[in-house]
DNA sequence: CCGGGTTAGTTACAATTGTAACTATAATCG
DNA sequence: CGATTATAGTTACAATTGTAACTAACCCGG
């Protein structure tokens, strides 16, 4: 490790730090409107968005998509399917598989949600040139790749 | 909200979306290492971090500075006390207000955990260019304050 | 000075989230 | 087949985090 033993650190220039602020910034502001006007946790959200676009998933694959754990998918399904959101039946051809709709109200909520969501984040963008916008996003992919790969194994340094 | 009404969303097009899960990989990362290797949370971390750079804060200014809430603040100051990591007096003007400081243990932690927190980063940035990198925070600034703006109150749409 | 309001920080309690064990089906292999 | 192992999802429990009430110290107007 080939790192000057006295270098500093300040946390406000930190990335970590800087996209864990961020993201908590965002997250809570939305967070707090989805559960006042529509009652919606953000993992509940999550699970909606995707059933929206995909419907007839298994818990498992909304977990892989929503990036969330398979507890975590089980308890917003639970919550989602007792506000009459989800409807969850069996894989006939395996019944330990769930098979995961929206109900007409479910489906309504995400047609209510979207364009409020879809407004937040074109405020939130609105001051940058498309240009900054694009390579902002093309970035935020390629270190995602690259944060999965450093991440779990790559606690040696 | 002149909004489409038959609007789409992806979730992994969708910013707030994609900066929690870039956020939480980093994090995890990062915590994992801390705690594995220093005994330390994030939250820990972050008290340490501040007070390494300026010495004397109260708890109200290490809040400021880390982006956490009192209450957290409190919790890590009274682990890291624990540990021997921090010195807790008070201020002489104002005995209600705190005055922190690391202990040399706590100084120790820093300068070992600094090169470590640095390499990850630089590890993590290492692909992009650094005309890319330099876009790429200045936009995260930008973002932080633009996000700050809508949150609290920007509830309407 | 002294009562009402304020601020710093802690403590207590509630809600959320993570971790591990469990149940039930299904797949594999001797 | 039938015993073992694996997979899907849930449930139970632990740890973390958020929210609200509290204590102690200060400040200020009367």
């Amino acid at each position: 490790m080939s790192v000057p033993a006295s270098a500093i650190l300040d946390l406000e220039h930190f990335l970590p730090y800087r996209l864990s602020v961020l993201s908590n910034t965002v997250s809570t502001a939305l967070a707090g409107a989805y559960a006042r006007r529509f009652g919606l946790s953000i993992p509940q959200w999550r699970v909606i968005a995707v059933l929206a676009r995909t419907p007839g998933l298994s818990a498992a694959a909304v977990a892989e998509r929503t990036a969330m754990d398979k507890v975590a998918v089980s308890r917003a399904v639970a919550g989602l399917a007792r506000s009459g959101r989800v409807r969850r039946t069996l894989a006939q051809s395996d019944r330990r598989r769930s098979v995961l709709t929206l109900t007409a109200r479910g489906r309504e909520v995400y047609m209510r949600i979207v364009p409020y969501a879809l407004e937040y984040e074109r405020r939130l963008l609105a001051e940058l040139a498309p240009s900054e916008q694009s390579l902002f996003t093309t970035v935020l992919t390629r270190l995602q790749k690259r944060a999965g790969l450093l991440g779990p194994a790559g606690a040696r340094v």
